[in-house]
RNA sequence: GCGCCAUUAGCUCAGUGGAUAGAGCAACGGACUUCUAAUCCGUAGGCCCCAGGUUCAAAUCCUGGAUGGCGUACCA
């Protein structure tokens, strides 16, 4: 792809001396692969877009071996020959396989993630689902790209939240089974204590001072209690991130951080850009706009989320270095990082803007944002499993005859809850509604999924055919080639953005490609060069789909 | 009140400052003796939230406004 257009640049550098022509798609692909607007040349040329473009079509053409030149209105088309462009994209893939579309870019550099980080006690919700797929996703993406990466689970296991779970685990803890559903246990609990706190201050108080015994390292029952609810917790997280295949390189927890909060609270003290302000330690920030200070002490003397960031962003630029350190939290966190990243700033050093607040939308449900507090909330496990059994009913109605149904099931089911999370751009909210979530037809992972199942089976039942291929027959499918030697670029452009939705964008876009395709061309059976060239392209589709599949973290199932 | 984010077909969304704004779902009409119909083909559906501005050219950039979401110092 890359040399096509190398030559049709160099056409236009000869004809106009324009360095480095800026190219485009155009609208539909009848009109051409690439097409040059002539605009930039009417003040220098003093004539209308339309006529240069005529005037510099048989030039163009007298430069260009394998691409053809047309004038269309004020646009110049580049066609570029079919059968060679076929042969180049198609070599390309069958070389590279499960490379293709990765480089080498990234190499030496380092990206820290920190994404999924749920909180302890409190049960994953289809919330905390877009942190972890839209994270897993970037890491993957930055590994595809010859980054090193360094993703991180920042557990939410401090804080007075936790004081409060402490004290409900010691007041009502009996009333539960803590070891058989540890996670809606703790939930009932910390709902109940929130409740009824608001009628009796002891309980504040009695949380409170939990959260101070905790903070002040006392290995005493409150730390027990602490120590336990994190161990059953993160054995539960264990099991949803198994069956979305997703792992860590580190699980660290904002406790990790705790032994650094001095220290850190000191640096940022001795920077000077520290003032008391009504009994707290804070960071004014009023130089950046219409924004609150960032506290680092409460009145109290106890830290809070703002302070522990800190020590971990510290502590992760001594440790790595990196490149870009990228935070995969929800938008409604927006002015944290905000301020966080404004101390820094106050602080002058100069890799603060080397972290970035990748934020995304909310899930909200009909009935309003989510609340743990309140609990309004669903449970990711029911989610998926509802995925999975509605996978198992569609394939028991249309492949009754298919081997370890349970297994594709749990496959598609997983991947149409993944790819369903993945497919708008990050900062869009979603109303959660299961039914779309359950749909399979359409823009949907199990879409995809089929197209690559649907390619499989082709090569499955090709065998080997020896001949040359007759590239000349994949002039129909000019639109999946088009779509193929697009995907490195696309690869690149959605690890620059943190940006999953890129990737899945374009596998749509190629899946409907190939299922047109595939309708209305047959491969078995035709003149083997026929037979060749399109089970080449069969071969090169399936690579690229399953390709970016495993980019986002849903399975390609053989089939299904 | 103030700040941040969003607004494109009935619904969910694509859309690099450039050509006639595109998909999916839902609706309607077609295509399974043939490589998986979770598919494909067709019909219909648009003051790109509004008003100004910049530009040869604006859904896209700027300003103001409307609507919705989120946030707004001792939760995370």
């Amino acid at each position: 792809m890359q040399t096509f257009l190398e030559e049709i640049r160099a056409a236009i550098a000869a004809e106009t001396g324009i360095e480095s022509p800026k190219l485009e798609t155009p609208r539909d692909l009848a009109m051409g692969d690439v097409a040059f607007p002539c605009f930039v040349l009417a003040k220098e040329r003093k004539a209308a877009p339309p006529k240069i473009a005529a005037e510099l079509e048989a030039a163009l053409n007298a430069r260009m071996e394998r691409v053809t030149a047309k004038a269309t209105g004020p646009y110049l088309n580049f066609t570029i020959e079919r059968a060679a462009f076929a042969e180049t994209v198609l070599t390309e893939i069958a070389e590279h396989g499960l490379c293709y579309g990765t480089s080498a870019e990234g190499s030496g550099q380092k990206i820290v993630i920190d994404f999924s980080s749920p909180n302890i006690a409190k049960p994953m919700s289809v919330g905390h689902l877009r942190s972890t797929v839209i994270g897993a996703a970037i890491q993957r993406l930055h590994n595809a790209l010859g980054y090193e990466t360094v993703g991180i689970n920042h557990i939410g296991d401090w804080g007075s939240q936790f004081g409060k779970l402490v004290a409900a685990v010691n007041r009502y803890g009996d009333t539960v089974d803590l070891e058989g559903e540890p996670i809606p246990a703790l939930l009932a609990l910390y709902v109940r204590y929130h409740e009824e706190e608001e009628g009796d201050p002891s309980l504040v108080e009695e949380a409170r001072e939990a959260f101070r015994e905790l903070e002040s390292g006392v290995d005493g029952p409150v730390r027990q209690t602490w120590k336990k609810l994190t161990e059953l917790s993160l054995e539960e997280f264990g099991k949803i991130y198994s069956r979305l295949g997703v792992s860590f390189d580190l699980i660290r927890g904002e406790a990790f951080y705790e032994p650094h909060l001095d220290a850190t609270v000191d640096r940022v003290v001795e920077s000077g850009v520290t003032e008391e302000s009504e009994g707290a330690l804070v960071v004014d920030l009023s130089s950046f706009g219409k924004i609150p200070p960032c506290l680092l002490r409460k009145t109290d003397g106890t830290t809070l989320y703002a302070t522990r960031d800190l020590a971990a962003v510290f502590h992760r630029w001594e440790e790595f270095g990196f490149t870009r350190a990228l935070y995969v939290v929800g938008g409604d966190q927006r002015l944290h990082f905000r301020q966080l990243k404004h101390v820094l700033e106050r602080m002058e050093l100069d890799w603060e803007p080397r972290v970035e607040h990748v934020d995304f939308g909310m899930m909200r449900l009909p009935e309003g944002k989510m609340s743990t507090r309140k609990g309004r909330v669903v449970f990711l496990d029911d989610v998926l499993d509802a995925a999975a059994a509605e996978a198992a009913k569609v394939i028991a109605e249309k492949n009754p005859e298919l081997a370890d149904q349970a297994t594709i099931a749990e496959t598609v089911g997983v991947g149409a809850v993944v790819f369903n999370d993945l497919k708008r751009e990050r900062v869009k909210d979603i109303d959660f509604r299961l039914e779309e979530v359950l749909s399979f037809e359409g823009d949907t992972g199990p879409y995809v999924q089929y197209t690559h199942a649907r390619l499989a089976s082709i090569e499955r039942k090709a065998g080997s055919i020896d001949a040359a291929p007759d590239w000349s027959v994949l002039e129909s499918a000019a639109g999946i080639l088009g779509q193929m030697g697009r995907f490195p670029d696309v690869l690149r452009s959605a690890a620059r953005n943190a940006e999953p939705s890129e990737l899945t964008t374009f596998v749509l876009a190629l899946a409907r490609e190939v299922n047109s395709w595939v309708a209305k061309e047959r491969v078995l059976g035709q003149e083997p060069a026929v037979t060749t060239a399109r089970l080449a392209l069969v071969r090169g589709a399936r690579q690229v789909i399953g390709n970016s599949l495993a980019l986002l973290g849903v399975g390609a199932p053989a089939e299904m």
